[in-house]
DNA sequence: AAAAGTAGTATTGTCGACAATTATGCGATG
DNA sequence: CATCGCATAATTGTCGACAATACTACTTTT
């Protein structure tokens, strides 16, 4: 049984460094942090019970992941969501998850690609019973995209978007708050999607992935327009 | 006139991790400090008479552009150059390099794509004075890619290419000792990159600069396979 | 009254020392 | 003789304080 965050485990998640990152990682994707606003060391120090050392290594990690920028000598802000920037990261996303789905049909082993059905099949079935909660939703896309991308096999395709980039995806999808009809229509694409790689179509594979990452910023950009 | 750095020039350099930070990237992607070899944090500190705070914060932006690698409580290494790591390094740079153009047709005004003319005159003439150092080819080429990724005004791909990747593309190119029949051509290469993308041809563009990428790895390799 | 300069405050960058963890070398044991 | 275990040493992680820079508010000047 797979939690909902499994995929953002670490190997050795032992230092405080570690900790205080995963706790603000979670804040600012959840929006509890407001976009644009300061980050103060020695507030959050206090408010975590600790020095400012383990913060700032912590912080350095939130900017590698663009969920904040830092200027030298003023200080860090949480970074802003706008339509241009959701525009650029699902550019990328296209890009690169679609190579991935290429180097996926050529690297994944059958046992692989039959655990990966299984699991597709568990998606459905919890999104039968728990349909019209999106957060499940959101989780069993991730960890779609997630397991894609690792079966890639490409260490710097791997660090970019589950490392860099896909923290920045998950707070646009929470904080434009993700739902309705393109949850069934996900798993479909999903299903499509893995039996190009089961028939070794990388090509095939690799379209299917950038018209579901374009259906998807089709689908944020509505809720851009309608909703905030 | 352009010096033989200037794309790594940051806005404000002011802080002394900065300057830490770009001598030690300089030295390690020159092969001064050897691959593979531990990062000792109280000799860096010494060698370089400040404190460890600073050499830290160094530390986490070298690993930021995969030029070390570290493991809590363990200490850092200078990375390793293999042939699996260039391979995957260069099918990045295919993709996205690749967008890159593809963006640039799109992006650039006319202003910007004359100027880039020019640029690459500039470029031939310095490779008739000097050919047969590599150096110049290498800092060339490097200043054509470098302006067409920002050229492309998608923040996260310059980022990822000219902050993250970049450093370790030309670690593999200098310890590699790039020189030889590739220099002319790729200037023909890159001329026709450029052409593609006055045209406003942004898939053709993107087909060349592909191509382009694709032909460097395989020389790339070529060294790899004969020297070391 | 508006703008510029200036003093004061707060925040970030840096330092040296301590604590926790890991690597090393020696000795004991099978 | 090789291997395991333990003590020692070295390195990394963390802490609190100081220095340098940036922001704020007030005074001063035109």
């Amino acid at each position: 049984m797979s939690t909902d965050c499994d995929f953002l485990m670490q190997k050795e998640p032992i230092t405080a460094a570690d900790r205080v990152l995963l706790e603000i990682q979670r804040a600012i994707v959840a929006g509890e942090i407001a976009p644009g606003s300061k980050i103060s060391e020695p507030e959050l120090a206090k408010q975590f019970d600790l020095s400012r050392a383990p913060l700032r290594e912590a912080l350095a990690r939130l900017e590698r992941c663009h969920l904040i920028e830092r200027i030298p000598n003023a200080g860090a802000r949480v970074v802003k969501l706008t339509p241009q920037g959701l525009i650029s990261l699902y550019q990328i996303r296209e890009n690169l998850e679609g190579m991935a789905c290429r180097l996926a049909a050529e690297q994944m082993s059958d046992a692989d690609i039959k655990q990966m059905q299984s699991l597709l099949d568990q998606h459905l079935a919890t999104q039968r019973v728990r349909e019209g909660e999106s957060y499940y939703q959101e989780a069993g896309d991730v960890d779609f995209h997630y397991r894609i991308i690792q079966a890639s096999k490409n260490p710097y395709l791997i660090n970019i978007l589950c490392d860099e980039l896909y923290y920045l995806v998950r707070m646009y999808r929470v904080q434009m708050g993700m739902a309705g009809p393109r949850v069934s229509r996900a798993f479909d694409e999903h299903k499509a999607i893995l039996n190009a790689i089961a028939n070794r179509d990388g090509e095939l594979a690799e379209l299917l992935m950038r018209r579901h990452i374009s259906a998807s910023r089709r689908n944020i950009e509505l809720h851009l327009q309608q909703g905030n």
